[in-house]
DNA sequence: GTTTATGGATACTGCTACTATCCATCACGA
DNA sequence: TCGTGATGGATAGTAGCAGTATCCATAAAC
């Protein structure tokens, strides 16, 4: 397949298929002359799935790459895969709220996590965003919405057991390597947008006065 | 308050004060004389909450304002103020999918909706990012991971009937205004940390064979 | 009464994610 | 074999976003 053909297929214009393979995100296609090149199935397969983290899960290209790079060398165990899919997806904030409200929610989460019995690097990428979330919630004075933490936890404990073991599941290392990002982001997309739907069922149900409840009648 | 004392007090420096004036995200200080305006309180809530949805919830100024153009009229009724939360927070996609996938994906959401008892009106905005998420999970072969769709949604159906019950009994229109504004967002990352963090201690538990797993012992 | 800060306007900047153009080859039908 | 169009690779240009920087007439503070 030669680039215009990959460009048809996907639906991805030649010259961002072009950018792409200049910035790595696509590897270069199997050069036949030296301005000849040809492309295969994989090369369609990851420009769909980097146009899934671009369109869908608002990925910035520079942490595509990271995952992508990450896809290409799937020799490492699980663990890893999954923290690099974290680290990608994790943005860097410079914190704007108060040392005080900082430490309150830095001592709730530690609480959390000890009650949980979760083991969690004291470096994980999401553990800072928790915790600036959290106080945030502080210095916006809404942190009762703190008080849900502990129902939070269980119900995505819950899933979380149940997408590991399904990935883990998987055939070969590749499949699971692209198992893990697809399930960690677009996951995301698909919870988050799945729990917008469930407040607006539950608001309309409320305010609307509508017979039956969403948790069923 | 003036803009030095107000930009000291909230961490963002004056000139970005002056933008976010300029752009109607903060409304316009009291004017004592032609050139001298006073900022009060509200001004340091307001941007604060600007910051926590720009730094954390990485929301584009354009939505921000749209978002608190909402706060600034809280006479909506709640059903509508999170209608509004949805539409800031939910980008317009230009999806990429095959129209098949797309469909396929369509019916399962159809199905999901029914058979919970969910009221969601067809424009919902969320509604088409879950469609797209399914087709894109279709479409890089990994459908497989929409069987959970409905342990998902149980889970996501626990906490937001919580979070909407106590969003409703805030006091005043305002704060229930901002509650839903927070909750919906700042919840977002909140839950989304919390389920990398689940991630990250299971697979860790699973890998590195760790002695107590995280569901307890 | 001089130094500093302010509000408002306008212009500029850095970054990201592409697009556009160019050109020397290469493929392929007439 | 010739000519037209596509290709790979390089380089340059663009639009949009989120601020920054500068200027200036006026007001505040000491």
């Amino acid at each position: 397949m030669r680039i215009a053909e990959l460009s048809r297929q996907s639906g991805v214009p030649v010259p961002t298929i072009k950018y792409y393979l200049r910035e790595n995100l696509l590897p270069p296609g199997e050069l036949s002359s030296p301005n000849q090149a040809r492309y295969g199935e994989h090369h369609l397969r990851r420009l769909r799935l980097i146009r899934a983290l671009v369109d869908l899960a608002q990925i910035p290209i520079a942490q595509v790459k990271e995952i992508v790079a990450g896809l290409d060398s799937p020799t490492l165990p699980l663990h890893d895969q999954i923290g690099r899919a974290h680290r990608a997806i994790t943005p860097t904030r410079n914190l704007t709220t108060t040392p005080e409200a900082h430490t309150a929610a830095s001592r709730q989460v530690d609480d959390l996590i000890r009650s949980r019995g979760w083991t969690i690097e004291p470096d994980a990428p999401a553990l800072t965003t928790l915790v600036d979330t959290i106080a945030a919630m502080h210095t916006l004075d809404h942190d009762y919405l703190t008080t849900f933490l502990d129902t939070y936890a269980d119900a995505v404990e819950k899933f979380t057991t149940l997408e590991i073991t399904a990935v883990t599941s998987r055939q070969t290392p590749d499949q699971i390597a692209e198992s893990v990002v697809i399930g960690t982001i677009l996951g995301e997309t698909l919870i988050s947008s799945l729990r917008l739907l469930a407040q607006e069922s539950i608001s309309a149900h409320l305010w609307t006065g509508h017979p039956a409840g969403p948790a069923g009648d």
